[in-house]
DNA sequence: ATGACCGCGCTACGCGGA
């Protein structure tokens, strides 16, 4: 099964370049994030035309993630357990959504930004992937072979190679130790991130920034990502970065991650 | 060509993104 991951920035502004992907993509499984629309606005037609079901979470105009298979899809979970907030009243957001296709465990996750080194949005980053952690590592005690596999924004670049120039990056987010140790987290709790291996670094990116012709200047962040539990990491057979599909007008600012599996 | 982002919402400019 093909297994993909993508940030498109806005589902309604992108509604025709996704239908595209996915009449040319072959993904069994596309795991969304960034919506930026409620459940209400939501386009599903893009996918009830192409034979995929579709489970979908947003608030307002903000996050909001997703996941469509042409494989089945069960078990539908909005958020995880003792998934925190954030402001005021410590509102949970539309950051995490997991379904069951093809027998494993999809999850499509908004990580938070962060936006600066010790503010507020930074711990609660932290907050929440530690909390991811935990909810993995459950899974994994409770079952060592589930198959299931978190996909999505990570909003975090593991190594100095994940961004194209770490002076850029001083003092900066994404790369700091607090925020790759709690990535590094995921991996020592038995994941294993299954894209890298078939799309090796330096200058191997997933996201480009909008901003100052990044994208043609090769000036990019890996920072979506796919991590396996063992029963799947060890089916993985090919991944590749569609950095295709952040060429032309109207493209995202991220590119799909896509991982095929041998299950 | 020495410029140069994009999407959203009580359609105007501030917020969020990274």
């Amino acid at each position: 099964m093909r297994i993909a991951t993508w940030n498109v920035n806005s589902i309604r502004a992108r509604a025709e370049r996704i239908g595209a992907w996915l009449d040319r993509s072959d993904a069994d499984v596309l795991a969304i994030q960034e919506l930026k629309c409620k459940d209400s606005q939501f386009p599903h037609e893009i996918f009830d035309e192409r034979g995929y079901e579709v489970a979908f979470h947003g608030l307002d105009q903000w996050n909001g993630v997703a996941i469509a298979s042409r494989i089945g899809l069960d078990d539908v979970e909005i958020g995880f357990d003792e998934m925190p907030g954030f402001g005021k009243e410590s509102a949970v957001e539309a950051r995490a959504i997991s379904a069951v296709a093809g027998g494993v465990r999809v999850y499509s996750l908004y990580v938070p930004n962060g936006r600066e080194v010790d503010h507020p949005h930074y711990t609660y980053k932290l907050e929440w992937l530690e909390k991811l952690r935990a909810v993995a590592a459950a899974r994994l005690a409770a079952d060592g072979d589930e198959r299931f596999v978190l996909t999505g924004d990570f909003n975090v670049a593991p190594l100095d190679e994940d961004v194209w120039d770490m002076e850029a990056f001083d003092g900066a987010t994404h790369v700091s130790d607090r925020e790759r140790a709690a990535f590094q987290a995921l991996v020592d709790a038995g994941l294993t991130e299954t894209s890298r291996p078939f799309t090796p670094g330096p200058g191997v990116y997933t996201f480009w920034d909008y901003q100052r012709l990044r994208f043609p200047k090769k000036e990019g962040m890996r920072i979506d990502f796919q991590l396996a539990s063992p029963a799947l990491s060890q089916t993985a057979t090919a991944a590749m970065i569609d950095r295709e599909e952040r060429k032309g007008k109207g493209a995202s600012d991220h590119a799909p991650v896509i991982v095929d599996y041998d299950v």
